[in-house]
DNA sequence: CAGACTATTTACCACTTGGTAGAGAAGCGG
DNA sequence: CCGCTTCTCTACCAAGTGGTAAATAGTCTG
């Protein structure tokens, strides 16, 4: 059957507790039973959901990167043929983070590579990152944008989210909350960015 | 006397093995021993020395923000009364960052709020942002400086300095080595949003 | 040489870690 | 009622954690 596992459900609450312990704790600073007593239930239990720590990683970047992913898909269909494809999934990817902030802690625990979970999330993105790639080479070849490294431009878009993750994260423990103004600023930021490294014109 | 340590001296070395160390792998993930055995030597020397693991990261933390400080301090003492201030702390920071891309990831570690030593990176940089925010204050109040919330673009500075750090360990993960290129690039894109959110003609 | 100080060692400890084995319990189809 | 599956629990364990205590050299000073 291969169901969604239920909201609510044991295996779910676990998976939400995890991601945020792991985003804001990190992945070693993580412990099972930390992580069990503030569910109220016993260790034991998540090792039955998800046989390893490990495992309890792979399932939490799974499901993260399934809606990373599948949120940027929409974005790209809902987009106009000639529509802005590049604006499109930049505002797709920063309305996922800011619905879900902790989301991107753990984008910024798993980016370090050597980071268990680096790789995984790495053949989540893989595909996706291929066919962009593809896409701007042919836009390249067909002068609508201009010359440039694909995946270099995709590498300084990707750690700018990163860098907005931190962001996020030091303005909350500086008692600034959760403002939208500053992502807003950096995202205006990228876009500019973006289309400056890639305008023919330029 | 106070001096600096010898380079070479054991505490020394264990000072730059930590460095790399929590950078890498982070806080949580190095272990005494295994950092005393890549030494050769036994964890209870690295405790003589810095009492604590906590006290090992506060003497790496201590030292590369002076390091960091000190280069800020130098870059500005350089800087003629004309000249641009802003351009020349960048290249300061991104000099130091690509002269030992180490001390990036412990920055990229310590940036995390709640992370061990993210407190005392805080007690270092204090100081100097505090000068800087007085200065462009200045600077806004003459006419010289677009009004604009300073404290937000530093952090906004910070952050992009953050993500150079995660970019270059993620390159340097996909083997593309330490090419200068990317950094370059990244240095020359801040400049540009430091001066358009700066610069009162705008 | 005696004493003191510094640096490094061996030996040990209390505690936490992720993980295994197996017992109950709850529900369900027959 | 029985057997089966699913879930959660109690009871352990081996390995590793940061840290303490004390012994051993080396080295400088009186």
């Amino acid at each position: 059957m291969a169901m969604t596992e239920a909201p609510g459900s044991t295996k779910d609450r676990v998976l939400d507790a995890a991601l945020a312990s792991f985003g804001t704790a990190g992945y070693d600073g993580t412990s099972l039973d930390a992580l069990a007593v503030g569910l109220g239930i016993r260790k034991q239990t998540i090792l039955y959901h998800f046989v390893s720590k490990r495992g309890l990683l792979n399932s939490v970047v799974d499901r993260c990167a399934g809606e990373m992913v599948s949120a940027l898909e929409e974005a790209l269909v809902e987009d106009q043929p000639d529509g802005d494809r590049v604006e499109a999934m930049v505002r797709a990817v920063f309305r996922v983070a800011l619905d879900q902030p902790v989301l991107l802690g753990l984008l910024r625990e798993v980016s370090r590579p050597n980071s268990p979970g680096a790789q995984r999330l790495r053949g989540h993105l893989e595909p996706l990152l291929a066919r962009a790639r593809v896409w701007m080479e042919a836009e390249m070849a067909a002068g609508r944008m201009r010359r440039t490294d694909a995946q270099l431009l995709l590498l300084s878009a990707y750690s700018t989210v990163v860098g907005v993750a931190t962001e996020i994260e030091v303005l909350r423990a500086a008692g600034v909350g959760p403002t939208l103004r500053p992502v807003v600023q950096r995202r205006r930021e990228l876009l500019r960015f973006l289309r400056a490294s890639v305008d023919p014109a330029i």
